[in-house]
DNA sequence: TAAAACTTTTAAGGCTTTTTTAAGGTTGAC
DNA sequence: GTCAACCTTAAAAAAGCCTTAAAAGTTTTA
């Protein structure tokens, strides 16, 4: 699950991001409206925590633009004014809720998760599928005795595949999630890492596939003999 | 261990603050009702130095404030009037201690210690992971006879590592909370001083390492040879 | 108050692991 | 059977991390 903070108060920023980061948010920080749009853009956040006050572009702009782009992604505004037509604005201009500071932490969780569980499932810090699980904190893939450490990008591929159990996903989203939207990374660097994965999973014996699906991409699938 | 002062006498904030961090704990100080409770609210602090009389907001309006919004942070209340209605309204709002000027040093350290050890917050003194044992009172690794004094930055490192004993910890992580939000501390600071625990727990002769988990962080870890 | 002792930061070179690249082999749809 | 897509692997390149020494900053001691 990722969040995006836009935030130009660098020490607010830090404490937000410790809040998520303690559950198991995916969190990305950046401090201006250019780059929060920049960042934004790029859709592929679960939620945007957005100050309304910001260098260059404002929150309204923001969330003004992105919806004008298409990007869907919940907006969770933040605002130190606590007026009525501030508000207003905010929810017309794409927000989809609303936060003034200050507020507490369990309020600020309670949101993003009414946020998110609109569109998804959180992600749990162990999973499984098949006949291995998958511990996202510790990284380690196991089944029964045997069990492999994940490094960071064989994780974040997987946890993709586990979130997205009954869909195909294809490469060009694992890119964009994996390696970020302006990276220039091919189809074979996917496939490598889809490899290195395999041969893990084949490691700990387990007969969970990483099955693909030619032109479309990915998904797991459990063989059933 | 952070602590938050709120006092608009300057002088008194800054002689607090310095005692304070004269005992290591972590100081941000504001002078204001306003931002006592917007830092307040953040629930990133272990106690909160409250005084009664501040500019736009008092004490007694931010501690009813904070306990409303379900932030538990004990408060340390601050008055120079000693009279009994503003003692049972300080309990009241929300204050779990009470705390006439002038005071000592002394007297305020005890309440902040009884405070911080109410809540269970502070980490049992004697701890052990895989062969060794640590005392946090005393900052002393050993196993069997060996034993070594940690300086302050191992000792609150290694307790960190001891609280996330099955997680895997990040630098980022490690940097807020030992060296503070707004530190400029960089990833070298924290793999310097990993490196500093791995020759002491070598020195001890402990088996335990420190695994580092590339672009995640680290981790305690009992090899079993 | 100066020296000594200790803590903390910084920086650089070397090492390890991750990541990318590239090339040859396999597969399956047409 | 052909061809594009995909797989796997080795090796090159890059990134991250470790360790150390020395500089800078603090505190304690004499």
């Amino acid at each position: 699950m990722q969040v995006l903070i836009v935030e130009d108060e660098k020490r607010l920023a830090k404490a937000l991001k410790q809040i998520l980061t303690e559950q198991k948010y995916m969190v990305d920080m950046v401090h201006d409206g250019r780059d929060g749009l920049d960042y934004a853009m790029s859709g592929i956040y679960d939620v945007i925590i957005l100050d309304v006050m910001l260098p260059y572009r404002d929150g309204f702009e923001i969330a003004y633009e992105l919806r004008k782009n298409k990007i869907e992604t919940p907006i969770l505004m933040l605002t130190a004014k606590d007026t009525v037509p501030d508000k207003v604005s905010g929810l017309n201009s794409g927000a989809d809720d609303y936060m003034t500071k200050p507020f507490a932490p369990e309020e600020l969780l309670a949101r993003i998760k009414a946020l998110t569980r609109r569109r998804g499932e959180v992600m749990l810090d162990e999973t499984g599928f098949g006949d291995f699980s998958f511990n996202a904190s510790t990284s380690e893939l196991s089944k029964g005795a045997k069990s492999v450490r994940l490094n960071f990008k064989e994780a974040e591929i997987l946890k993709l595949l586990l979130a997205n159990r009954d869909t195909i996903i294809s490469k060009e989203d694992i890119i964009t999630k994996v390696w970020g939207y302006d990276s220039d990374a091919g189809s074979n660097n996917v496939e490598a890492y889809v490899s290195f994965l395999r041969r893990k999973l084949n490691f700990i014996n387990s007969s969970t596939e990483i099955k693909s699906i030619k032109k479309m991409g990915y998904r797991l699938e459990q063989s059933h003999d």
